[in-house]
DNA sequence: CCTCATTCTTGCGCTGGCGCAATAAAGCGC
DNA sequence: GCGCTTTATTGCGCCAGCGCAAGAATGAGG
């Protein structure tokens, strides 16, 4: 199901590391293929957690609602990365949901393909655990950042969070090369569309970056840099 | 190192699930004791991670720190929790510090010992990756709560969550029965220890709670939930 | 090319919460 | 019991950021 010049990506995975090539065949063989639509959801938040994706192309939007309709943005999938490792364990639903944000297209295990690799593979179990702590850190930071910083320095951060992980060069600078919008980057932020839009027009006056309709160029990335670091 | 009294209490805790005595007395026998004053730190956020622990006796704060000396309380840890479930991950370091608030009784498995029985209790890095994916749930939720909620709701939340942990029946209501400053609230859920003193003798006026030094008292959980839970 | 929906901008008023400072209360050590 | 340190309270001024509303820009689809 997932053809070999697949296989040279999921060695660079760290989900797959140190195994053999017998073991990478097993995961492939195992695997499955699903394409979205942009806006259509691999899944919600609620569901069983039944299945674990590797994102080959396209974008996919990790979000999490709250009972009264409030929702952030936690994390901006790319392709070759893994989403859902969730689905390892037992009993578990899907705590966000996740909506394609333009076409993709993702490998997938299911919770039995899954279950007979972590018997199989005694590597794996190892391997999520890994990734797992990698993310608990990662939200370990982001809540001391929600709770300590100012609006203005969450944003530059999350600027140049998507610009390293989605950046494209274009003659301008570098392009977030993603459908984002305000009101994106306003849940990913903690704070409102409208203060998201004043900093914007505040940073290109300044010639930080160059904005457009769901666009955002970054220019000069030194000077979010200067933001996101609070240097004079 | 354990005495058999306590394997019994090991047989509760998630961590341990699943596991023949054999394998149990296996644990028992590779773990190690230590026992802190108030105040003093079983280990420093960068800390290589070389050790986790299970708390026996007294509390503990898992405390994360920015560069620019800003803090806050991420956990309060108490009698049969584990905690720095991170030092199963290869290279890893500590990505908080935890601090004894009360003279506190701790035994713990060394990276060494650790890695001896993920090798022989094959179950266990599945439980570990169980304990890890509740985190990283309860810490996007936080963030969502962090991204959308005022400071009232989150305190009355914080204060019921610490209320079922750490709660203790007295004349009055519910003891949270920890040293507990208004700085330490704040640090829990993104203010200022001004606010927190504010809000909180407004709903001792209100004869919702009673606060002390370093103590609060919950009088009617109800009134806590209905602000927690945003009714009328 | 025109329409229409969506996204973005910006002015305005407002307020939740911050931060300081002064004071009070509580507990600890001797 | 008396200082001294630590913790908590509260008044006051202030401002970052919110939220609405009106209008402008953008792009998609016929």
């Amino acid at each position: 199901m997932i053809d070999p010049a697949d296989l040279a990506h999921l060695k660079e995975i760290p989900f797959f590391q140190r195994m053999s090539d017998s073991e990478l065949r097993k995961v492939s063989a195992l695997a499955r293929a699903r394409s979205l639509e942009a806006d259509e959801f691999f899944y919600l938040q609620g569901d069983p957690a039944e299945m674990l994706f590797l994102l080959k192309a396209g974008r996919v939007k990790l979000i999490q609602n709250s009972a009264d309709g409030q929702q952030i943005l936690l994390r901006m999938i790319g392709p070759w990365s893994l989403f859902a490792v969730v689905a390892l364990v037992e009993g578990a639903v899907y705590p966000v949901s996740a909506q394609a944000v333009e076409p993709s297209l993702a490998l997938y295990w299911t919770k039995n393909a899954l279950m007979e690799l972590v018997r199989e593979i005694p590597g794996l179990a190892l391997n999520a655990m890994q990734m797992m702590s990698e993310r608990v850190q990662e939200y370990q930071d982001r809540l001391r950042e929600l709770a300590t910083e100012r609006v203005e320095r969450r944003l530059a951060r999350a600027l140049l969070r998507l610009g390293s992980q989605a950046g494209k060069r274009v003659p301008e600078g570098i392009l977030i090369d993603l459908p984002l919008s305000r009101q994106d980057l306003a849940e990913m932020t903690g704070t409102t569309l409208f203060t998201v839009s004043r900093i914007l027009s505040q940073w290109e006056a300044q010639n930080i970056i160059l904005t457009g309709r769901e666009k955002v160029i970054i220019r000069f990335p030194h000077g979010l840099v200067r933001i996101a670091e609070d240097l004079p």
